[in-house]
DNA sequence: GTCTATACAAGGATAGAC
DNA sequence: GTCTATCCTTGTATAGAC
C-alpha cells in the first residue's frame, strides 16, 4: 500500500476512535513511523486529509445510489439504499460527526461546499422519493412529499451523530438497524398496501 | 454589567457568529478591551466557558419545561414548548452545532456527561408525549409512541445544526416556524381530531 | 478580588537538505 | 518521497501589581 493510501486509513481509523480533534497530524505520522513532514508532504493541510476522506465516502455512496437507481422504484430497495449509506456513514462516524464545524472553515478555504452538496442530497432524496410516488409505492398528499424529502435528509445527517455519542458500546450492525428501523416506520405511515408489502419484504429477506 | 458577564455574552456572540474552534480565548478578551489573563481569571478554561454557555441554555429549557407542565396536556401546548425550545436553541447555536465534538472532550474531563442529559432528554419527551396519548391528543399504536420520542429526541436535537448549515441567511423566525412546521406535520399524522383542532388552533393563534 | 504581563506546551504548517 | 529543523498560533498557567 501508498504511504499516502496508509495515511488515509490510519487517518480514519484514529478519527472514529478519538474524534478529529483529539488526533494530530504528528500522532498520526508516529503510528505509521513516518516525519510529520512526510505527512505533510501528502497533505499539505490536515484539511486535505478530511476532504480525501469525505471524498471517499461520497463515491462509496453514489455507488449506492447508481444501484439504487438500476432497479425498480420499491420501498425493499430503497431500504436496501439507506441501510448501504448508513453502514458508510457509520465507517466515516470520525468525521461525520465533526463535519458540521468543519463546513464553516471548508467553505471558506476550499472549493467544498458543504451547503451546496446537501442541496444535491437533497435533491436525490426528492427525484427517489417521487419515484416511489409515481409508481404507488407510497401515497403522498399535500406537503408530505416535501415533509418525507425534508425528514430523510435531516435524519439521515444526524443519526450518526446521535449514534456516536448515545450508542458507542453497541455494535455496528444493531446500531444501524435501530435507525433503519426508525426510517422504516416513517415510510410505512406514507405506505400504500403494495408500499407495506415491500416493507415487510425487506425485513423478511434481513432476518 | 460584571466582568464575567460581559464575557459570556460577547463569547456566546462570537461562538454563534465564527464558531467555537475559530474564536480564540485572545480574541474575546480583545473585543472587551480586558486582558487573555483576565479571562482565565474568570474561566481558568475555554470548556468552563462552554459550560456556563450550556448552563444558561438548559436552564431556559427547563423554564419552557415548567411552563408547559403547569396548563393542559394539548398539542397547541407541546408546539409552543417546542418554539420555546427551539428559539433558546437558536440563540445558543453555535456552542449547539460543535457541542457534540466537545461532548467526548466533557465527558472526560468534567461531570457533563452529555449522553446522561440527552437519556433525561428523552425521558421528559417520553413523559409529554405519552401525556398528550392519554389526553386522547394522539393516537398512538404499537411502536409509534417510541417513535414518536425518538423522532422528536433526535430532530430537537440537530434541526440547528442543519439550519446552521443550511439557512445561514434567512432570519431567525423564518427558520424556527420552518423546522416547527415539521414537527407540526408529524404530530398531525397521529393526532386525533381534538389533536388536529388543537394544532390548528396553534397555527390560527400564530398568524 | 480583579487585573496585567509573560512564559510554556502542543499542534499545524513550511523551508530546505538529502 | 522522505526527513529535520523551525515558525506561528492557540490554549493554558502563573507571578505579581493594584
Amino acid at each position: 500500500m501508498s504511504t499516502r493510501d496508509r495515511i488515509i486509513t490510519e487517518a480514519l481509523s484514529q478519527f472514529n476512535k478519538h474524534g478529529i480533534h483529539k488526533v494530530g497530524v504528528r500522532e498520526i505520522a508516529r503510528n505509521l513511523n513516518i516525519s510529520p513532514g512526510n505527512l505533510s508532504y501528502h497533505f499539505p493541510k490536515k484539511e486535505d486529509l478530511l476532504l480525501e476522506v469525505l471524498s471517499n465516502l461520497r463515491a462509496r455512496n453514489e455507488q449506492n445510489l447508481e444501484q439504487y437507481r438500476k432497479g425498480e422504484a420499491e420501498l425493499k430497495h430503497f431500504l436496501e439504499l439507506v441501510q448501504g449509506i448508513f453502514q458508510n456513514q457509520y465507517d466515516h462516524r470520525g468525521v461525520l460527526t465533526e463535519l458540521l464545524e468543519l463546513s464553516q472553515a471548508l467553505r471558506a478555504e476550499t472549493d467544498f461546499d458543504y451547503a451546496l452538496r446537501q442541496q444535491k442530497r437533497r435533491n436525490d432524496f426528492k427525484e427517489i422519493i417521487r419515484g416511489l410516488s409515481e409508481t404507488k409505492q407510497l401515497n403522498l398528499e399535500g406537503d408530505q412529499l416535501d415533509f418525507l424529502v425534508s425528514f430523510m435528509t435531516l435524519f439521515g445527517r444526524f443519526w450518526i451523530a446521535e449514534a456516536f455519542v448515545d450508542h458507542r458500546e453497541r455494535d455496528r450492525e444493531k446500531i444501524i438497524l435501530h435507525y433503519l428501523k426508525m426510517v422504516s416506520t416513517q415510510l410505512s405511515l406514507f405506505a400504500t398496501e403494495a408500499g407495506q408489502e415491500s416493507i415487510v419484504a425487506f425485513w423478511d429477506m434481513l432476518a
